[in-house]
DNA sequence: TAAATGTTAATTGTTGACAAATTTTCAGAG
DNA sequence: CTCTGAAAATTTGTCAACAATTAACATTTA
């Protein structure tokens, strides 16, 4: 679970927060990768700080499903399989639809006055990242549109979950995106979204937000085999 | 969130995890009233163990959702706002709707053999529940169902999630469920759910999914109502 | 040789002490 | 009487040392 949600100035006001951050990042960039032990004693000699600080961290970050504790042998970096991925995505797709109804009920009351705009604006960009075949520019558009969503569904608790399932499917995702076919189909999506979303069509919204991510497993699944092919080569 | 999923042997293995325990029983048997903040040098003396074992067990609490960790000022007993009542419903609908929408699928697939008998004798015993009225029979059977589904979606992340919210429910959760007419909905409404997976149909047991959930939340507030206004008497 | 056992080294679990921050207390001014 | 602010007391954050557990390795035995 893992939410730091509840958890204010956690994140760099104490030491242990700073080293959990760290710790994150090793592992989020891949320098620590999928399996690997995390040794209490050396990260602790490594960032300069005690082993308990280390301890604290590791242990903060363990449900965030990034760590695997075992007790009495340690921490692990999380293995993420194939199953847990598949389940990673039904998951994230139940909550982004949930936040895709909600989301139209509050502009249908008028509670999220600058959202049509914000999400119209995405919407530009992203078709001027398509227009120019230029999959890194649309990325962090891709990230943004989901986040608006989540920020603006009134859902605070959701918005956690959500970017805890992102950071950890944040490993794997990025390849799912890499090609101008699935870019396109994605601002499709994108658009059928945004436009319930700015009508108040709630129903409307729950399906577009639902298909959206079913496809991008369909998207992450075909890539994957892409992969697979070209390894067995 | 808090996942004690990945957490193996986390449970009472180790002196932490089983102040943890002891620490979570306090909270959600009411023992720590909501708000209340959490004196880690008391706790120790109270547990007989040392400060550093307490800080430990409640730094492992605190992504669940059950305690709120500010730095350098101590841990405190999550209070539930009405907002965040609306919103757990939410996420747990969302959450609980696509467990029974896996559930169905599993089942057109052969893979839950048990379950369609399962789900009978459940549904029998709440029956009998119902006719002889007994609500306090009846909630553990609730429970059972809900657990039943969850553990045959298949999605044992989504799990961990759903029952790190019940568990911050539970707290308020029961006088939603505490008459007879609502035990008879509930039922209903079980039913309804129990077919559509039985049946293999996956958008039916979404659809009931969701709706039970909705009226799960829509008999909380009644009963709130009610209880605000036995207090303004 | 292979399995089982005992011994040693490395690592985690737990504790108590010290440092830093916050809250409380209380004297004095307005 | 209330407000301000400095000192004291309490509480949290960090650290280093000790205890318990596990992993690695050598030795014995079948």
């Amino acid at each position: 679970m893992a939410l730091s949600t509840n958890t204010i100035g956690q994140g760099r006001a104490t030491l242990a927060g700073e080293v959990r951050g760290e710790i994150e990042r090793l592992i989020v960039e891949g320098e620590l990768a999928a399996g690997v032990k995390l040794n209490e004693l050396s990260l602790s000699n490594a960032m300069g700080v005690s082993r308990g600080t280390v301890r604290e961290a590791i242990r903060s970050l363990a449900d965030s499903g990034l760590i695997d504790l075992i007790a009495n042998r340690g921490a692990f970096v999380h293995e993420t399989t194939l199953d847990e991925i598949r389940n990673l995505y039904d998951l994230r797709g139940a909550i982004f639809a949930m936040a895709c109804s909600a989301c139209a009920r509050r502009m249908a009351d008028g509670d999220t006055p600058h959202l049509t705009r914000k999400l119209e604006t995405n919407l530009e960009r992203m078709q001027k990242a398509n227009d120019s075949n230029d999959p890194k520019a649309y990325y962090p558009l891709n990230i943004e549109f989901h986040d608006l969503i989540l920020e603006n569904a009134g859902n605070p608790r959701a918005k956690a979950m959500y970017d805890n399932m992102i950071k950890e499917m944040h490993l794997f995702r990025r390849r799912g995106l890499s090609n101008a076919t699935n870019i396109a189909r994605s601002l499709e999506e994108h658009r059928a979204i945004s436009d319930a979303i700015i009508a108040g069509d709630t129903d409307a919204a729950r399906r577009a937000g639902e298909q959206h991510t079913t496809s991008g497993f369909t998207r992450y699944l075909s890539q994957a085999d892409k992969a697979d092919t070209a390894a067995a080569d």
